[in-house]
DNA sequence: TATCTTTGACTAACCGGTCAGTCATAAATT
DNA sequence: AATTTATGACTGACCGGTTAGTCAAAGATA
């Protein structure tokens, strides 16, 4: 084993494993994951090239990194609101914190609907936000059907399908979107 | 001048475009486009890599050929109904016939969303779509500014990103999506 | 010194794009 | 009708450049 302790050691790979997933997220979302260089993102962590294979198997483990540590922000966001939505203020609160999380890390986001319709990295891609996406549809089926909707798994999938839209378009589009008022008028009809 | 009339030229090479424009199509929407190399087109053109050069001026210049080639298989029906939007019914047969389009040609829409958030080539796209799509967005503004809508632009804008979220997810989930329950819904709520 | 970490030159493969030369075809000539 | 000639569509080897990934060697640490 190593002359340092085994402590020492596992603080420093830590905290250089997050500086390269953190440039990989900022090349990923600005250039797309197909134009990003493992050697770009050796520069931008201020590591060697074949260092950074130390660290990571290949690029597309490198993806999954990036998107793990991604998602692992809004773990905590997301166990808190998976407690059943029952009234209108909570679907409200909800949805407006939703958006809210994008706008906070637009850059993971970019990245994530970057990736949405590549064939490349599909497979990746499903087997990280599948489970992600069900529970976030199951929540919304279960607010439905309290309110008797004549198709809440339809009308859930719907609202799911709505929100990936608006976000695709904010990003998109930035500025020039009038997220606010989209925002308002999607509550007002799937409330 | 050549010792073939022009006609003959003319309509040899139309063909063989036409086989190229179809054979990209094909391959783009399976692989994506920065996943497709100009040597595979030229194989299942069953044309020369050389020659593809003699029918567009480089990959990119190809891309916007197959676009331009698929946006036109729909120029006939844009312009119908393109027509104002007044009563339910019509906008019904509006979206209804919007999804049509969509399950006719899987391929083409399938590319569209492989290249929607792709930084690569996001200038073609938008100067291709853009007109496309603020078309879209200006009749169902006037549709809603005609039911007394309280922000017919905003909801406009939020219908055509849940069009968006709709196809992208039936795009990708396939026959998992229930389309047809989803558009019903789609309908009872914009309607 | 023993062990782990880091480096960057290197490889092999692939890509978009080019170009000198070939060849099928049909007009022109006999 | 037979032969020559002109054309440009077509081929595929080739080029410069880029990439993901490897590895021998040097550096750092206790």
């Amino acid at each position: 084993m190593s002359p340092r302790t085994e402590k020492q050691i596992e603080k420093l790979k830590q905290k250089k494993e997050k500086l390269i997933l953190e440039s990989a997220l900022l090349l990923f979302s600005e250039k797309g994951y197909g134009n990003t260089s493992m050697q770009s993102i050796a520069i931008r962590s201020k590591v060697s090239k074949g260092n950074l294979y130390n660290y990571f198997e290949g690029k597309e483990d490198l993806l999954e990194g990036v998107l793990m540590y991604g998602l692992n922000q809004f773990a905590e966001y997301f166990n808190e609101f998976s407690t059943e939505l029952f009234t209108e203020k909570e679907f409200e609160i909800a949805i407006r914190g939703n958006f809210e999380m994008i706008q906070s890390n637009k850059k993971f986001w970019k990245l994530y609907y970057n990736l949405f319709a590549q064939p490349e990295v599909q497979d990746l891609f499903t087997k990280i936000f599948t489970p992600f996406f069900e529970q976030y549809i199951a929540i919304f089926e279960m607010y439905y059907k309290n309110k008797g909707d004549n198709d809440p798994k339809a009308t859930a999938l719907l609202l799911g399908s709505a929100l990936d839209g608006v976000s695709l378009g904010y990003l998109l589009m930035g500025d020039t979107y009038p997220l606010n008022n989209v925002i308002n008028q999607l509550i007002e009809k799937f409330k």
